[in-house]
RNA sequence: CGGAGUAUAGCGCAGCCUGGUAGCGCACCUCGUUCGGGACGAGGGGGUCGCAGGUUCGAAUCCUGCUACUCCGACCA
């Protein structure tokens, strides 16, 4: 077995300047905008990204992602790729298609209820669509990995599962279908295992922070996965599914920097302390005594939506489907594991239910389908349309995500579409400010408008 | 899985009670006038009324069965 060194490796995938710059007019592309809302879409997350033409319902909690979903998945999958691999994980990719088998050597396909889908082949052999990926991962690195100095290992894929939920609903946020990030970790022992988790916890932090969240860790169940060590992360949105009360610090506690070393056992061990040293609890893990105890003005009881979920099992897995390797002493004993999870689909719907207003989504700028949109107020103006074609070409050049609204449309209508999916800057370029020589920049998130050369909005969106 | 409800044009809905050749608004197409916060006029296209059976001279409408979807609850990385 030939493995390579893995020390110092780093993010391998930087963001192409193909992601960032990607640029699209209006008129070339596929954005089925819907004026009204359709009945279906009770929370907002749900309704807006229906009606800015993301995503649709193919079948109760299956969904089909439209362009402009796609893109916003795809950055959000990126973010949390770079992370994982900043962190030392290292990329795969399982199926989604499952034997039963595998899933009898831990004895969940008979633990995992109506939950998981069955199917079966032409052969009439049990498959299963992969609810999660424990046993599979288990079988491969038993196959290959017999040495504790292999170790520690951590195994990733971003693949889709499904999960047959009795009621979906809330769109995204509760599908059956759904794409997940699914991390194993593989240690020698618990003091591994631990160094492991604490990467991951870390990586964590860094990953919603980078999408504009404020993710706070909080004590979880361990659910079917089974373990002793497990925190939920949970983001604040006044929508969010469930009550969640904390201490008011954890909200400008600043995440772990860029070069935080993840080699730094004790760093590491420190920062987990320090965000898991407050009250934090979801309402099932909620103590009403211990959070009347903090002072009056740092109980923060608000509602949150869990976007990331790992776990310590230990041998749980290891144990029976005999993944072990030998020690430094000969002796061969089942790997610790842990496992990680974050779901990008349900991050689309979060990052939505937290920001967003009347008029629509309001992305932030890391996920953001594009950076910049331009709006061209009077198509074939041969003025406005002339600095609108000089604009795009500019941004592009300068590495800036735009799109370009070039349909011959009035001007409220593209106010009102740009607004609702949700684009971070306007330009708005109309034949009012050419007069002057100037073009508006508008920022989504409070609505500010600046009329500026447009030299000047080149610098600004630089 | 318990309870409730819905299914008629791409979206939102009316028509069903009281059976008689399927309608409205938005969207779409054409023409004209408009054009800095979802314009106006005129003309036009588009629907096996969820599916199957039954009653009837005749069913979107009445009856039976099925299916899909939604909501409340229980459940839930």
């Amino acid at each position: 077995m030939f493995f390579p060194d893995r020390s110092g490796f780093t993010d391998p995938r930087p963001e192409t300047p193909d992601s960032r710059a990607f640029r699209m007019r209006l008129s070339r592309f596929f954005l089925p905008i819907l004026r009204e809302t359709p009945k279906e879409a009770e929370i907002v997350s749900h309704r807006l990204m229906l009606r800015a033409g993301m995503m649709r319902q193919e079948a109760a909690g299956i969904y089909a992602f439209l362009p402009l979903g796609l893109i916003v998945l795809r950055k959000i999958e990126q973010i949390v790729r770079e992370e994982q691999n900043r962190a030392g994980a290292i990329e795969m990719l399982m199926p989604t298609i499952q034997s039963a088998d595998l899933w009898r050597e831990s004895g969940r396909y008979d633990d995992y209820g109506k939950e998981m889908l069955r199917i079966q082949d032409r052969h009439e052999r049990e498959m299963l669509f992969g609810p999660t990926n424990e046993e599979m991962i288990t079988e491969i690195f038993r196959a290959y990995v017999r040495s504790y100095k292999d170790l520690p290992l951590n195994l990733y894929h971003i693949q889709w599962k499904f999960r047959d939920e009795v009621r979906p609903r809330f769109g995204l946020m509760r599908g059956r279908e759904f794409l997940m990030k699914d991390a194993y970790s593989f240690d020698v022992d618990q003091a591994g295992a631990r160094h492991s988790y604490n990467k991951m916890f870390v990586a964590y932090l860094r990953t919603f922070a980078r999408m504009g969240l404020k993710a706070i860790p909080m004590v979880a169940d361990t659910g079917p996965i089974g373990g002793n060590l497990s925190h939920e992360f949970i983001i604040l949105a006044d929508t969010g599914e469930s009550e969640v009360y904390c201490h008011r610090d954890y909200l400008d506690f600043p995440p772990p920097p860029d070069n935080v070393d993840f080699d730094d056992v004790a760093g590491l061990q420190a920062l987990v302390d320090k965000w898991t040293s407050l009250y934090a609890a979801t309402s099932e893990k909620h103590d009403a005594a211990a959070y009347g105890k903090l002072p009056q003005d740092k109980q923060v009881s608000a509602r949150g939506i869990e976007v990331g979920h790992i776990f310590y099992f230990g041998t749980k897995y290891s144990q029976p489907m005999k993944a072990v390797v030998a020690g430094p002493d000969g002796k061969e004993t089942p790997v610790h594991m842990g496992s990680y999870g974050i779901g990008p689909s349900r991050l689309v719907a979060a990052i939505i239910e937290a920001f967003h207003d009347d008029a629509g989504i309001m992305w932030p700028e890391q996920v953001a389908p594009f950076k910049v949109a331009i709006l061209n107020l009077k198509q074939g103006d041969g003025g406005t349309d002339a600095m609108c074609e000089r604009l795009y070409d500019a941004l592009t050049a300068q590495g800036v995500g735009v799109l370009y609204n070039d349909l011959d449309e009035r001007p409220g209508s593209k106010f009102a579409s740009t607004d609702l999916i949700g684009v971070p800057w306007q330009i708005l370029v109309g034949p009012k400010g050419l007069a002057e020589g100037k073009v508006e920049v508008k920022k989504r998130a409070d609505g500010s408008r600046d009329l500026m050369t447009p030299e000047d909005a080149l610098k600004r969106l630089s």
